[in-house]
DNA sequence: CTGAAAGCGCTTACAG
DNA sequence: CTGAAAGCGCTTACAG
């Protein structure tokens, strides 16, 4: 029981292993009478095409490569990535491209995989996620030579396409709902301050608070975590000036963040509305539920993934937006109460 | 700037293409000082060995296949698959294999992507996880010889090794200590019946009670979401004989449990104590912080790994129980408080 | 210890 | 429209 290969085919349907090959793919060369017959015989024989053969002889892989530079426990909190991944498969079924994965801690480790799949003619090309200000993989990459696009904002120096949701406009769309709510002074528990996304929403945090004759919004900086964001929130509300509204960079330190609202007694969304970055299950299970900006991250990942084909297919391919956060309004959103209110405790665990 | 091949390396060191091959595999047929001289010209001309070609006439394609069978919003919010994949990697780095990944939602979908894999020779094994009552994948991959690991316990009629936690003893350690503040009322807020894991833990709980001389504990299933543990939650809590503590099969469930019984009145732990069933972030995000069954998932997939290696080289492995699971006891779970507590409320959003 | 050659399963010009 | 052949970059018996 070998599994059968162009050789079998040809011999049993009277014909050459060329033949049985343009056949097989679809091209020019073979009559239409010899066409479906290769085709019959193929589907009785169970053929299915050897993709080192293949691969080998027509130098393409037939696969894209992931790199998830992140640590694992923020990872595996995120539902980003099970749905980006998702998304780019859809995609990638349909030309029945494989999807190599690799989960680093570091953008540099990042690199040496990247390295690693490219020489050996692994994929031909791969997705960047998560870029850092000076993140080694561009250059790297450019270097290479390996197909790639770049999930977040186009930069400059990039010569390959970049795939992005408008972090800036779901930023604003935020700071439009709650100042007309009446909110004036706003705070930010935001992600690394060396990732490109982090820096993005800041900046538009600031441009929209500008543009509304706010104070300058306070950020605090985190590494993501529960506990981050929980530490960031009690820095932001027993603090002078304390915001009446604070944007988080994902959902679980919203989540941390309305657990320490409660403890120190400032009530959500009567003295402090939260926004969430991310949307997932975590935004619900609170109460109250967390507005929070959502966005198709399954479209996003099918987006990146068809950008990709393009950009090997033919050299090149233009930046996409996709996937822009829009603001789902729950119920941890309301015009501020006037009047200071008390906090109570001070620290705690 | 091609990229070298054994045949410039050959050219270049003044050897054939065969010797070429046997020193860079660190095979006999070399002499010590041609072998020098051979990976001397390698390295500095950079060369990688082309996947493809390897693969092809080794026959292996330094791969292994993962088909994560759930929906994506469930794979999400779980610790675990990142930590998993971080494990499987660490030690396919060391041969420098790749892991192919999929994410569909079912396990008939599943199979499509092993047998495609295995077909296209993509892959030289395969990773289960999992595994239903009556999964499609057991007979698919058996008819089809695609060596495999079984995550999970062993299976009848199983030809392949299993690498499995024993989620029973994490289970009974629960229970133990649960007994020991002197519960004797338990409910379950289960995963899908038909998941294996499912099945184990649920045989455990009932084994554990029996044992202890408890009433059997009321087991409530649900589809692993918030939604449905707060639910769950909520019927054993209203129902009669109110169990004084609940064991969830993951994390997000037990936070679910936590804001339910906060919501009706059940002060946790004095009137109810909740044990969760995975550990991460999750368990310290509410007050107050969950007991959690916690194992080594990294381990897991290491161990998982490992016996996929030894199995794809020598056609044969043992089972092996690797990340057992462990009670990290927090201040979820306490001796119950006597007598009957009243319940606010009834039903609520 | 070393070299020359066949072969892995495809694709793709190049002749007919 | 079709066939015969070379080639992709390795590995591996098989002679020397």
């Amino acid at each position: 029981m070998r599994r059968p290969t162009i050789s079998d085919i040809a011999a049993r349907a009277g014909v050459s292993t060329g033949a049985v090959s343009y056949a097989l793919n679809g091209r020019p060369g073979v009559s239409a009478a010899t066409r479906a017959r290769i085709l019959a015989v193929a589907a009785e024989m169970g053929w299915r095409p050897s993709a080192a053969a293949r691969a080998l002889s027509a130098s393409r892989a037939d696969a894209i490569g992931l790199v998830l530079a992140r640590e694992t426990d923020t990872l595996g909190v995120e539902p980003f990535f099970a749905r980006f991944i998702a998304g780019l498969q859809k995609t990638l079924s349909v030309r029945g491209s494989a999807l190599l994965l690799q989960v680093v801690p570091r953008p540099r480790d990042a690199v040496e995989a990247l390295r690693g799949w490219w020489e050996e003619r692994r994929v031909d090309g791969v997705i960047l996620t998560d870029l850092w200000t000076d993140d080694p993989r561009l250059a790297a990459v450019s270097a290479m030579g390996v197909p790639a696009v770049l999930v977040g904002r186009p930069r400059a120096n990039w010569p390959f396409p970049a795939v992005w949701s408008d972090d800036g406009r779901g930023v604003d769309e935020a700071v439009d709902h709650l100042v007309a709510q009446g909110h004036r002074r706003l705070g930010r528990v935001s992600g690394p301050a060396g990732l490109d996304h982090t820096r993005v929403r800041g900046a538009a945090l600031t441009a929209a608070a500008t543009r509304h004759g706010l104070p300058e919004p306070v950020a605090v900086e985190t590494d993501y975590t529960w506990e981050a964001g929980a530490r960031a929130t009690e820095r932001l509300l027993t603090g002078t000036a304390r915001p009446t509204a604070i944007l988080y960079d994902n959902d679980i330190m919203a989540v941390a963040g309305l657990t320490v609202a409660r403890r120190l007694g400032v009530a959500v969304p009567e003295r402090l509305s939260l926004v969430a970055g991310d949307d997932s299950q975590l935004c619900e299970i609170g109460y109250p539920p967390l507005t929070a900006l959502s966005r198709d991250v399954h479209e996003y990942g099918v987006a990146a993934a068809r950008t990709l084909e393009i950009l090997i297919d033919t050299g090149a391919a233009p930046h996409l937006e996709a996937g822009t956060p829009r603001l789902r309004v729950r119920d941890s959103t309301a015009p501020p109460r006037r009047g200071r209110a008390r906090t109570k405790g001070g620290t705690g665990s």
